[in-house]
DNA sequence: CACAAAACCGACCGCGCGGTCAAGAGTATT
DNA sequence: AATACTCTTGACCGCGCGGTCGGTTTTGTG
């Protein structure tokens, strides 16, 4: 027999994955071409399709990536309370914008049945949150928690939007005043 | 000399948009062909083209009445209070979902000369909702008012993507909620 | 060392896209 | 009634896309 995949085999795929998630997320998923995809990466288009078979595979690999490091992260900061958990979601962002802008705007673009496991996570993330914000606010009808706790995640899926690295509040400054507008909002419903 | 436009001319256009933009909103921008954009509609490709010089002229033009609009409705609201601003908002997004969803994800697609007006649209918008955070909330300082006025249109162009019409609170009824939270919000920071 | 498979590339392919065009039908103006 | 222009279409075009292929180089293993 003769040899198996390189010791470093992941870690190119891994590169890979980042650098075409920053250029679909620089460009937008489908006006991102593979062949500019492999230029940014510095390989030729036909050594990506060596690692992944298809642009719809690397999608969704980045996104099941992200997504997976995401719910891993939420579900640690469990029993944090929800300054806890807006903490750690927002860190967690961190160094993966691009990650993240790609599942806000492509993850619709994969068939059903590949969506479904990365919509599983997302539920899983809104339960813990969901969670927190009936710790912080009990007694809300079913409507009003799941209104309340989409609104917090709609200020934190936003922050990527406006936010300028190096400019204005730092992460952490903006994940307290963050906590601290959605606990005195909580409060006030 | 012989005929000018048709009489319905402006509303056939204002159709297509209309169509247009419901058939973008729902496969992507990118993605949605003119082809199945005219399908969609019940005209032939080139019809379409014979109303709007190029798919990037109709998404433009798109964009342009949508925020036009929405300024229009915001401004009528300054002076109502951050509650009258939420409810304007989110009242203007009534059938327009489409609309404001291609503003999110395809306003980028467009070159930079084309984009400068919208974007300017979209700054106004937040001026006036920054003037009613302040209203609301004195004395903050500039980082913080900018925050937090981006946080209160995280929270209201989030609805979207979670809210199913005839299923949980009604549009109105969020609306207030919302109002509620981003006021008590405000008392807590 | 021998060698089989992995790692990598440039050239190529079919398809569907945005956009064009020549022509016919319809209609407001003279 | 004649006219000139809008409205509408199906057929067509060039291009760049996702993906493939045949080949060379590199490398772990027996």
């Amino acid at each position: 027999m003769a040899r198996g995949l390189a010791r470093d085999h992941d870690e190119k795929r891994a590169a890979l994955r980042k650098g075409a998630a920053d250029y679909f997320a620089q460009h937008g998923y489908d006006r991102a071409s593979m062949t500019g995809a492999a230029k940014h990466c510095g390989v030729s288009k036909a050594l990506i399709y060596h690692y992944y078979a298809s642009k719809e595979d690397l999608l969704f690999d980045i996104l099941d990536d992200h997504l997976g490091a995401l719910v891993e992260v939420v579900e640690a900061a469990r029993g944090e309370g929800i300054r806890g958990v807006i903490r750690a979601v927002l860190s967690a962002y961190e160094d993966a914008d691009s990650e993240h802008k790609l599942q806000l705007d492509a993850l619709a673009t994969l068939p059903p049945e590949r969506q479904a496991p990365l919509i599983a996570a997302q539920r899983r993330l809104v339960t813990v949150m969901a969670e927190a914000v009936d710790a912080e606010r009990p007694g809300l009808d079913a409507d009003r928690l799941r209104a309340l706790t989409m609104s917090v995640y709609g200020i934190l899926n936003w922050f990527y939007m406006w936010h300028r690295p190096g400019k204005g509040l730092s992460r952490a400054a903006y994940a307290d005043l963050a906590a601290d507008f959605v606990i005195g909002g909580l409060r006030a419903v």
